[in-house]
DNA sequence: ATGAAAGCGCTAACAG
DNA sequence: CTGTTAGCGCTTTCAT
């Protein structure tokens, strides 16, 4: 391995000066300058970012915790942050948590010992305590964790309210909600926008609520168990995409036809729901935009060394496809 | 930060005891070890990694490049890698290449700046002279990049026959290709499994085959082509999973009836092929133990210092679902 | 404008 | 059994 040594020998300079230029900091002469960059060329000298790292406490590495990295949400949202990262000279480190307290404190732990600057988490069991003394700019990603940590959420509250509206817009008389995991911050506010269209509506039944994780698998059990309990319900609002085509699945298996007997919409607006027959319509997330985001905060904390909170909140569109059809009020 | 000294200081004794205990190598008298360990416990010390990776040059850190962490079979696949790397205590990077050989280069230039101490790799535009002097462990899956690195693939090649078997066991007498990439090996590779079994059917032609990018929107179009131009095709060999969904929504699209009117077979087995109506049939590879086995190679390179090159090769499986059906003979 | 030297936190001889 | 010390490769005062 060529170290900065090598450099300084063949450029018969000391190895500050090699460093001098490396950094493009400090006074070296244009001449001494040419004959370090021509050594370094020649010995193709790339410097040791472990010695830097330990110099100078920081690393140039941006970790993203996400609880599920098989949801395609999940890599939609990485995909985002690796770019913006990327673009500002950091390596990006992507962890799978699987919402596991432990893995996460384990990630933290060890993230913090590579000396990461900066943390961008998706997690609905870390709590303001876990992180408190972590001496590293922190910020929450999709699911909010503390007040006192900056976050990148959605309106998941309006947006909920939004997909039951339109349900209702195309007909549905009966609508129904498969709702995501209670601990999680957006599940339940989804949860809250659809309560706040139907509870007062003289057809609303608690049972017309069922739960699942936000897995496929899931949610496909969920809408089979309220489909077959609930013969009536025309409209059905799921709390995310996944889940969403685990309920198409469902309907399918039970012969209920959608759109035309059952509109369904879901959440999240990623591609999977465009892969499905029916495709998918969902109140669709800047996901993109969101991941970029919190990239862009969190860059912003590490450069310059503040943790201002900051609270961004993207707000969600329609996005309609084949799963939810208008004119039902005339059936 | 703690560091080292504070707990010396604390226990009472010189780093190096501190770092003996840490390691649990050298002699170190029991209640000496107990007044450390409680001092560690204490100040609730963590050893600082770059410190040791500095030392050490090594960095307990295995990365893994995928070409594309939005087609769910290399989150499936990172997933196997992770969970192994994490039960031998390394820290596991992903990165994202898009199959770019500037993006590939330049993480591997960062990651051995970062002393990582072994990569997985998935490419298909990496040569041999790119990697040779790294000095790191290094081996290729799903995709052979040279025959001097290890690597884990599966039979691409018996795979496609048995896909294309199927299908004409089925009744088949019409069975064209969707092939991938052809800088891709398994692509390739598939292809030539096709080829043996059409080639010398009367009926075959070499329009029959349409190439694309493993993509959904790319299989879609150029399916979309394919059986505008032949109307008699009956039976569809797809090169992977996610150009089969596209397949499936390009015969959707056309108001081609499958399975009744054409059988679809992809490969690869991920969960995306349960979701969609009808369920994909496929050739299952064995995705887990093919990124877990990838892992404990590079463990086994890392952890005794050699670099045998090993091999391995899983066989595929045929998973039926629902966009194949037997019985179209009687057609 | 450049070099010498201290030190980031840790480990591994070496000496006792 | 334990402490002292020399680095790992780099950056940054502090001299000159």
């Amino acid at each position: 391995m060529t170290t900065i040594k090598d450099v300084a020998k063949l450029a018969e300079v000391s190895v500050a000066t090699v460093s001098r230029v490396l950094n493009k900091n400090g006074y070296v002469h244009s001449e001494t300058e040419k004959r370090v960059a021509y050594a370094i060329k020649q010995l193709n000298y790339k410097p040791n970012d472990v010695a830097r790292s330990l110099f100078k406490g920081r690393s140039k590495m941006i970790a993203l915790l996400v609880p599920d990295i098989m949801n395609p949400f999940f890599p939609e949202l990485a995909r985002a942050v690796e770019d913006m990262t990327k673009q500002h000279n950091f390596t990006f480190v992507l962890c799978n948590t699987d919402d596991d307290i432990d893995k996460e404190m384990a990630y933290l732990d060890a993230l913090k010992q590579k000396s990461v600057d900066g943390i961008i988490i998706v997690s609905s069991t870390i709590s303001a305590d876990n992180i408190s003394g972590m001496g590293t700019p922190i910020v929450a990603l999709d699911r909010i964790l503390s007040s006192s940590l900056s976050s990148v959420t959605v309106n998941n509250y309006v947006g909920a309210k939004e997909a039951v509206q339109h349900l209702k817009a195309i007909g549905c008389k009966r609508i129904a909600h498969i709702s995501g995991p209670e601990n999680v911050s957006n599940a339940k506010q989804r949860l809250k926008g659809y309560l706040e269209e139907v509870q007062d509506e003289e057809w609303f039944l608690p049972s017309y609520i069922e739960q699942g994780e936000y897995h496929f698998e899931d949610a496909k059990e969920a809408t089979k168990k309220l489909l077959t309990t609930h013969r009536d319900i025309d409209g059905l609002f799921v709390a995310n995409d996944l889940m969403g085509v685990g309920a198409l699945k469902a309907a399918e298996s039970l012969g209920i036809k959608v759109p035309e007997e059952l509109s369904i919409i879901a959440f999240d607006g990623i591609s999977l729901g465009e892969t499905t027959s029916p495709a998918l319509t969902t109140m669709a997330q800047p996901i993109y935009q969101a991941g970029a985001k919190a990239a862009e905060i969190i860059i912003e904390q590490i450069e310059n060394q503040h943790s201002f909170v900051t609270n961004e909140e993207f707000s969600v569109k329609l996005v309609e496809r084949q799963s939810t059809k208008f004119g039902r009020s005339s059936l």
